[in-house]
DNA sequence: GTGAAAGCGCTAACAA
DNA sequence: TTGTTAGCGCTTTCAC
C-alpha cells in the first residue's frame, strides 16, 4: 500500500512528477516565458492529475497582488448591497478575483477594523457601497495605497464613482405615463434631504412643466397611503397618474386607492421606483416601476476596480448608469 | 528633505527602528516566546509609530492558517443570507477572521469555481448557506481538507449543521394565540415539500389537537389572499385566529380580511413567520410574527467554524436554535 | 532574553 | 528552451 501524504500538492510535486524544474513548471502552468508546447501540456496534465492547485497566498506574497478585493458596506439588510455585491462578484470571479464582504453598519470602529483587515490581506482594491449618494464613508478612504471605487456613495472629487441615473429613471417613468395619455401626474416621494429624491423630482418637474406637484415625505407605505388620502379627499381635479419615489411608497399608494375604490390603472396609473420584486410583484395590480440595474452597477464597479488595480487609467468622477422601465399592470402599459 | 519610500513597512523596518532582530520583533508583536516586557512595549510602540501592519499573506503562508473563511451561498437576493452573513462576519472579525462571499446562484459550475478559489486561498473553513433545509449544495463539500458548516442546508450525517427550530417557533405562535383565548386556529402555509413547512405544521397540529386545519399552498401574498377567501365565504364556523407560514402569506391574509371587513385582531388574530421587517412592519395592523434569529444563527456558525478550524471538537449533527416571538398589533397581544 | 537561520510555496531574473 | 537561484514577509526552532 502506497502511503500518500495528504498534504496539499505543491509546484514541487508537479515539477518532480513531470521531470522538470519548478520554474519550468511555473512557466508552463502560467503560460509565461518560453516553454515548449509539448512540455507545457504535459506539465498541465500532470498538475491536473495529481490535483495541484496553486497557493494563492504564496503567489500573492511574491507578486504583490492578492487577487482579492474588499467590499465595505453600510447597508446591512441590504436590498441595495446584495444585488450590487452579486454583480461585483460575478464579474470578478471570472478574472480569478474573490470578494471580502465587510458590513460596517455605518460604525466607524467596525469600519476601521475591517479596513485594516483588508489592508493586511493586501487586497487589490476596495469598493465602498452605501445606501445614499450623499453619505460619507465611516472611515477615511481617500489616501489609501490601493484604489477605491464608490458605489451609491460619495467619494472625493477625483474618485471613481458609480450610481444610477436618477434623472433618466424619473424621465423614463414620467414619459411612460405621458405616452399613455396621462396629463395630471403627481409625484409622491421620500425625504427632500436625499439627493436622489431631489434629482428625481427635478427631472419630473422638467417633464411636466404644467402643474407639476411634488409631495415629499418618508420612505414608507404609510406615507404613500397618507399622501393619497390627503390628495383625494374633497373635490377638485384629481391626478390621473402617480409617480412614486419608491416601490414601498407605491404600495401604500395602491392600497389607499383601492380602499377608496379608485381603479388602477383606469382612473389612476401608478409607477414606482426600485423594482424591488417582493414589493412590485405583490401589489394588486402588479407595479410598473423603474429598475436601477444594481447588478450592472456592480459589474461596472468590479471592472473598474479590476482596471485600476492593474494600473489602468479609469475615468474619474461620477458615472451614472441608465435605469430601465419595467412595465406591469399598474400603469396599464404593455 | 528625507526621502521616504512609500512601500509598506515590514517587520524588518520595525526591527531596525527598534534596534532588535526580526525574530525578537516578531515575538514582541505577537506576545510569543520569552521577551523582555520593556523590549516588547518598545517594539510595539515603534511598530505603531511607523505604521507597521503585518502582511497576512506571508503570515498565512507560514502558519498555514489564512484567517479567512468562505461563505458559499445559494440565495442571491437573500433575505436569509444577508442577516446570516452579517452574523458570521460580526463574530469573526473580532477574531481577526475575514469572510469571502461567494454567491453560487445554485449553479454547479459557478459553485465549483468559487470553491476552488476558496481552497486556493487556503481558507480555514467554509460555511454553506441555502434557503431550504432540504436542499443539497451544488458542489461536493463532504470530503474537503477543511471543515464545513452548514446553515439552512443539509450536510452529510456527521456534519455540523445549524438551523432554526421550526417546531419550537410554531409552538410559540400557536401557544401565543391560545394564551390570548383563541381556540379555532387555522394554519395557512407554503408548499408541503418543504421540510420546514412540514415541521411547523406538525408542531401546530400537536398544539391544536382538536380541529387543526392546515392549508398548504405557495409562498406568496396571493396564496394568503386566496386561502382566506376560500375559508370565509359561505356560512359555518370561522377561525378566530390564523397562523401563517410566512410573513408574505400573512400579508395576503391581512389584506383579504380587511377587504372582507373582518377586524384584526378582534375577530381574527394573525401571526406570521419570518419577522421580515419590511413586510411585518408595514401590514395594517403591524404583524405579530416569529423571528428565526438569523443573525444568531450566523454567530453560532461563525463560532463553530472558528472552533473547527482550530481543531476543536464540535458536536456534529443538527443544532436547532430557538426562534423568538415578536408581538405586534395583529394578534392583539401585548 | 535575544538573534541567526531556515523555509512556507511561489515567481522572475538570469545563466546555461 | 530549461534550470538555478534569490527572494516576497513572516514565524519558529535552536544556539547563544
Amino acid at each position: 500500500m502506497t502511503k500518500i501524504g495528504d498534504r496539499r500538492r505543491t509546484i514541487y510535486d508537479v515539477a518532480k512528477a513531470a521531470g522538470v524544474s519548478i520554474s519550468t513548471a511555473s512557466n508552463a502552468l502560467n503560460d509565461t516565458g518560453r516553454t515548449n508546447a509539448e512540455t507545457r501540456e504535459r506539465v498541465k496534465r500532470i498538475a491536473e492529475e495529481i490535483g495541484f492547485r496553486p497557493n494563492a497566498l504564496a503567489r500573492g506574497l511574491l507578486t504583490k497582488r492578492s487577487h482579492a478585493v474588499g467590499m465595505l458596506t453600510n447597508d446591512t439588510y441590504g436590498r441595495l448591497t446584495l444585488p450590487i455585491t452579486a454583480g461585483v462578484s460575478e464579474v470578478l470571479i471570472d478574472h480569478g478575483v474573490s470578494v471580502f464582504l465587510c458590513a460596517t453598519n455605518n460604525n466607524p470602529r467596525l469600519a476601521k477594523l475591517h479596513l485594516d483587515a483588508l489592508l493586511d490581506r493586501q487586497v487589490d482594491g476596495i469598493i465602498f457601497t452605501a445606501t445614499r449618494l450623499d453619505l460619507k464613508p465611516p472611515v477615511e478612504l481617500s489616501k489609501l495605497p490601493i484604489p477605491v471605487v464608490y458605489v451609491f456613495a460619495e467619494g472625493p472629487a477625483d474618485s471613481v464613482t458609480f450610481f444610477p441615473d436618477d434623472e433618466q429613471g424619473a424621465r423614463l417613468a414620467v414619459n411612460h405615463l405621458k405616452a399613455l395619455g396621462r396629463s395630471r401626474i403627481l409625484h409622491i416621494t421620500g425625504p427632500e434631504d436625499y439627493l436622489a429624491v431631489r434629482l428625481r423630482a427635478r427631472a419630473y418637474r422638467e417633464c411636466c412643466p404644467s402643474g407639476a406637484d411634488v409631495m415629499f415625505g418618508e420612505w414608507s407605505e404609510e406615507w404613500g397611503h397618507e399622501a393619497v388620502e390627503r390628495v383625494f379627499v374633497g373635490s377638485g381635479e384629481k391626478p390621473d397618474a402617480i409617480f412614486c419615489g419608491s416601490d414601498e411608497i407605491a404600495r401604500g399608494v395602491i392600497d389607499a386607492l383601492r380602499d377608496m375604490n379608485i381603479s388602477i390603472p383606469t382612473e389612476v396609473a401608478v409607477v414606482g421606483f426600485d423594482n424591488w420584486e417582493v414589493v412590485a410583484r405583490q401589489t394588486r395590480p402588479p407595479l410598473t416601476t423603474i429598475d436601477m440595474e444594481l447588478k450592472e452597477l456592480g459589474h461596472q464597479a468590479g471592472l473598474a476596480i479590476l482596471g485600476l488595480s492593474k494600473g489602468e487609467q479609469i475615468a474619474t468622477g461620477i458615472t451614472r448608469l441608465p435605469c430601465s422601465l419595467v412595465v406591469r399592470q399598474s400603469s396599464g402599459g404593455h
